[in-house]
This record gives structure tokens, sequence and C-alpha cells, in this order.
DNA sequence: TCAATATGTTAGCCGTTCCAAACATTTTTA
DNA sequence: TAAAAATGTTTGGAACGGCTAACATATTGA
């Protein structure tokens, strides 16, 4: 007897969200935690997981350790996938406080299409990796920028011009390509060759990535493996072998 | 015995948006109306009424007319403000279909935090007026700009600067400052000067408004008198000669 | 003008989501 | 290990926001 595809409320969400994340955290996610993140009676948390677990998105029994189904999290990384692609925008693009960014995020994560998350984080790469654009140009928003002078500008304009023609000449080291085995965590390269087959290829192209796509090392874990990667504001964790595969050129 | 100063939830916001709306493009507001556009039973929208009569809102008697009081316009226009914000940045900056946008914003103006509205409407203005970005510059997000090699950037920004130079020597009547009264509807100037006293001045400083910000005309009304702007996302009705102590230079 | 139709209201109901208080179970600590 | 504390659950109830059906009032048109 599966759930119902009845569409989930923004308020469920917000419950699978959490418990996603104290899973993340903490391994286990408690219904006092749960409470606490989402400012609500524990007794509140009772009902929803009963609800949840009604819906088959989580296991639950009185007393019993909360995990959620493969349903389950598939949702709440849609949810976060959400939340983050927001977030992240505020801050990167927007240049709102993180914490600001973070609770508006929250609020407006229900109700954004797919359509406008996928624009929004295509738009946050595009930024950071166009040489017209950038984070000195974003800086630029705001501030300094809004009298500009003629003059300004070009000079603005040709520095930046400037800056990519150097970029070329040294750059060839920095346009190398390498595989993501061997980035590390915070950086980034855009895709530019998926060799080897089966399932790990396949997991990356079903999200829309393609060459030239944007991916980047979240975390590798303490032995090389796996590693954790984001693309297109997806996590995926990948095994070394498979990220040795990807071939990428380093921004 | 005024009503308290509750946060009004989001449902009773879009009631006030709707009624808003009805009576700027109607001149009344039908509770039959408001129910085709907020999806909901005519039944639903009295109890909503008499809610937001309670708080001081609306004003309403059974079967009478339906208006805005001084406070449920000014709400309404805040929320539509956000409404705008949103569609505006989704559409201009994002390049998301405008039904999308429009959809998206219903879902999502509730929730949005005022910094965050003001800056996605600095930034649409901001990609807008910096000649480093432009219109041919959103263009590139998303299509031809993925792949770029360095050459075709290299060119990209040097067009830019040529563009920039160009307009300099061409520009001396694009550049020309002229009052508000003198600019047609869609036009757009940036703020230059805020000569004369009083409300006029004083409201729209109020608004954040600064030298340099954006200022657009949306409505001149038959006579020339008054005159619709917009500035930082706020509608605002002009008299002719208030318009006139307004010097832009038109973008 | 008066019936037919359209519109607006009332009454009563339902589901969601929250809470407080009381109770049950588990964990900690003395 | 037994009391104390922490955590989780149940019960009962409130507010909100929606619905249907029946009724009231306005508007239209024959």
């Amino acid at each position: 007897m599966t759930a119902i595809a009845q569409p989930l409320s923004s308020n469920m969400e917000d419950y699978l969200e959490a418990i996603f994340l104290l899973i993340r955290e903490n391994a286990v996610a408690r219904s006092k935690d749960i409470a606490r993140i989402l400012k609500v009676n524990r007794s509140s948390v009772t009902g929803a997981l009963k609800a949840l677990a009604g819906r088959g998105l989580v296991n639950y029994a009185p007393y019993g350790y909360i995990t959620l189904t493969n349903q389950g999290t598939e949702i709440a990384s849609r949810v976060l996938r959400r939340h983050e692609a927001l977030r992240d925008f505020f801050v990167k693009v927007l240049s709102v406080p993180e914490q600001d960014a973070d609770e508006a995020a929250c609020r407006m994560e229900h109700g954004i299409s797919k359509l406008i998350v996928d624009r929004l984080i295509e738009f946050a790469e595009f930024t950071e990796t166009c040489p017209r654009a950038g984070s000195k140009w974003i800086r630029g928003f705001g501030y300094q920028c809004q009298s500009a002078s003629k003059e300004k500008c070009e000079q603005c304009i040709s520095e930046c011009l400037t800056d990519v023609k150097n970029s070329k000449e040294e750059g060839v080291q920095n346009s190398m390509i390498i595989t993501v085995d061997k980035l590390n965590p915070g950086e980034k390269g855009k895709i530019k060759k998926l060799a080897g087959y089966g399932a790990v290829k396949k997991r990356i192209r079903d999200m829309g990535v393609t060459t030239d796509s944007l991916i980047e090392v979240v975390r590798v874990a303490p032995m090389g493996d796996p590693i954790d990667i984001k693309v297109r504001g997806y996590h995926l964790s990948l095994r070394k072998e498979d990220a040795a595969n990807i071939s990428v050129r380093k921004v």
C-alpha cells in the first residue's frame, strides 16, 4: 500500500528537511531536535512523524529511531537543493549576509519551481565563471559603480580585458585539465570529459549535467574515498575511481 | 479599537493584493472576482473580508462595496512591490518566461525580506545600467557563453569596451539631462537632481531613493498629468509640475 | 414588473497544524 | 539500582482556511 501521490505540504517538507539535516549532522534524528529546529512543540513532531510514516517517507515507531525511507530522502534532497540554491544565490550574487540569506531561503524554498531553481544556479555559476562578470564585478554592484562615469566604466572594462589576456599567458597551469579526484575540497572545475561507462555517468547525466557544467568538490573522506561533489546544485557521492573518470578544467 | 499589530498571514496578504489589483483595474473589487483570482470559493472570500475588516484593512459591509483602508492599501502595495520585484527579476535577469515568473512570484512573495527585495531590484537595475553587463551580456547567460574560449571572451569584452567608447562620442544627446515630465512611458533615467521642496521630495527620499537611482515612467495620464513612475520598485503618482523638478540622465 | 439568473452570505463541516497538560518511556545520576 | 531528569506520546482543544449546501439579495431580461 504505497502512499498516494498527494503533493506534500510545505510543513511536511520542512520536517523532512530537518530530519535529513539532523541525520547528516548527528547520524540520528531526535524528536527534540526536530522540534528545536522547526520551533514547534515536541508533540507536534510526533504528529508530523506519524503523518510522514503514513505516506511512506519516514520509518517511525513510537520511541524508536527516526530514519528516512528512500522516497523520503529523495524529497528531502530536492527541498535542500532549493534551499541551497536560494541561499547561495543571495549570498554569492546579491551579497546578502549569510544568516539573512538562510532565513529567507527557509521561507521561500517552498513554491519555487524547478525552472527557477535551475536558473538561479546557472546564473550564479555564470557570474562566477564569465570573465566579463566575476567577483570583482559583483563587488561593484551596489557600491562604487552606482554613479560611475564613462571614464570609470571604460577603465573597469579595460582592466577586465587585461585580466583575461594575462590569465591566458600565465594560465597554462591554471587551465590544465585534471580529474576530479585531484581537486581539493572547495575547488571547482568545468566538466570537460565524462569517461567511463555505467551508473555514475548516467546519474550525472540525469541531473542535466553537460560538458562545461561546473563541478565542485565539497568534501573528501579521510581516505580519499568517497568524494562528495556538487553539480548544478545536486549533491553526489563518488568513489575515487569514478571521480578519476571525470576530467575538468580547474577554475 | 484599532487592530492589534499581529503579522498578517500570507493568505490575508493574498486577499489584500487581489483587492488592490481589482480596484486598480476595474475601479471596484467584486467578491466573485476575488474568488476567481485566488481560486477559492465565494464563501471563503466573505470570511476573509470579515477578518480583514476586523483588522481595519478593508471597508466592508455585507452586500456593500469593497474598498481598502489606507493601512490596507499600504500593505497591499508592499506585497505588490515584493511580487513585482521577484517577477521582474526572474524575467529580466534570469530570462524566465513571463508566466512562469509571475506564478513563482505569487508563491514566493511571502517570506521574502525587505533586504532581499531591495537587493533584487538593485541588482536588476545594475545589470541593466552597468555597461560591463547590459542586455547583451544577459543574453549570453545560459547559451553561447557556457563553453566560451579565452578568445571569445576577449572578443566579447573588447566589443563591450568599444561600445562604451562609441556611446561616449555619439552620446551627447543620449546623456542629456532632462526632467521626468519629458520622458515617455517605458523610458528610464538615472536621477541627477531633485529640485523643489516639500512633500514630493520627502516621499521620494523615504523610499531610499538617492542620486543615481533609476526612475521609470510607467504611465502618463491623457492630459500629461499625473505621471505614474516607479523608483526602486515603488509606484508613485506625480503631478506634472513635480515631475518637472526631477532631473534625470536618460538611459 | 416580475421571474430568472447572478452574486453574496450564512451555517455547518473538514483537514491541517499548532499548543498545553498529562502520561509513558528512556536515560542519567546519586 | 532507584529516584530524578530528560525525552517522547497521547489527549483534547484552538485557530485557520478551505469546502458544500442552503439561503438572501441584486441584477438582468422577457
